[in-house]
DNA sequence: AAATTTACTATAACAGTGTTACTGACAAAA
DNA sequence: TTTTGTCAGTAACACTGTTATAGTAAATTT
């Protein structure tokens, strides 16, 4: 009887933890979406939540351990335009529709794109733990590389690398984009991206 | 004579707060590269030259100007680091070149890469004025990219868009490494850098 | 049922940041 | 010599991340 009021409280309790933790995520991003970087400050988190600094620290230990989410739910929002590309027979087409997603989304979210890979955050470094599962995200563009090559089974070693230079090209453009470095370019980005891909997978796959 | 000696006096003045100047950014300088971007504060910079900051303020408005030098300062070193390259007669070695002098800038400069791309300081936005003027760098790419096709006259838009492609490609690689997401990777760096470069070689100058 | 322990929250403080108003010193001009 | 003006330094304001202290309310124990 005890203990399973007891249990039942505690249950209750931790259901509530959750939900006040997505909360604070919750708030957090839109802080972030909202107003940028500079002002995702614990304070202002806690007053848009209506709780007390005290809070945030005794969930997530420091603004580290914050962020860390933001940024897992960075790569999670990547991963699902990623995969609402539809899928084209054509795995070139595909590539190229992958890429133009990636670019979708870092303009579209480019203050989550800017805790992802810029360090806009003197506070937070990304972990090697994270890191890693960012660079996870490639899996989709890796099995696209690897269908490139009918029957004949590609290295899955050769399809990392050449995924990783395809991202590192695509992701150099939306960069340069972002820090408005290309925006005095009478080209469309677009096609510039175009052409880069085209030319990668040129040759990687040459006709 | 009295406004000789005015003048003299104005002149030794202009010269000091020259000297001064300089030697804040200087100092600045170094401790952006021994301690990166997150010790550069206006008191510690003021501490280290032995000032206060009033002096700083007066001298640079505010902290957006004080970085702004070494903004500029860091392209500076840049377009050093590129015009070093010493030019090949094979157009086509002579850019692979210039792309692994950036890398090389990058990875030896990294605290002086992080203010000019990402954003590392919260205070500092590159004004348009700068943004052009970093961009201007890509000069040299461009010149080599018009010789890579003999007597015929490529058009300097095209040229231009080109480089643009070139250098986001190698940024891209250069910033994900830096950003430590390339440190699992077995295969070397450079060679990935290789790769993507003769892919745009490839497709922009089919031999 | 009353006392105690435990878990959690808010307040306030510390050390740091960019920035600026005020104060004082020192050289040029009258 | 007195006045004027230009500079640098101190101290303050409004922020930041973080933490120690204090207080409250609920659960456990007596």
């Amino acid at each position: 009887m005890k203990t399973n009021k007891v249990t039942n409280f505690r249950a209750a309790q931790e259901k509530h933890q959750q939900k006040l933790r997505q909360g604070i995520l919750d708030d957090a991003s839109s802080l972030l979406v909202q107003e940028g970087a500079k002002a995702l400050s614990m304070r202002r988190i806690a007053d848009l939540v209506g709780c007390s600094t005290t809070v945030l620290y005794t969930m997530f230990s420091n603004k580290q351990g914050l962020v860390d989410e933001l940024y897992l739910r960075g790569f999670d929002m990547l991963q699902k335009s990623l995969e609402a590309v539809s899928y084209s027979d054509n795995s070139r087409e595909y590539i190229y529709s992958l890429g133009f997603a990636y670019r979708d989304f870092a303009l579209a979210n480019q203050t989550y794109y800017s805790i992802m890979f810029f360090k806009v955050i003197p506070e937070y470094t990304p972990s090697e733990a994270n890191l890693k599962l960012g660079q996870s995200n490639l899996k989709i563009l890796v099995e696209a590389i690897q269908n490139c090559i009918d029957g004949e089974n590609i290295a899955e070693d050769e399809a990392w690398e050449i995924a990783r230079v395809i991202w590192a090209t695509v992701h150099g453009q939306v960069s340069l984009e972002l820090t408005r470095y290309f925006n005095y370019s009478g080209v469309s980005s677009q096609q510039m991206l175009k052409r880069a891909l085209q030319a990668l997978m040129n040759e990687f796959f040459p006709t």
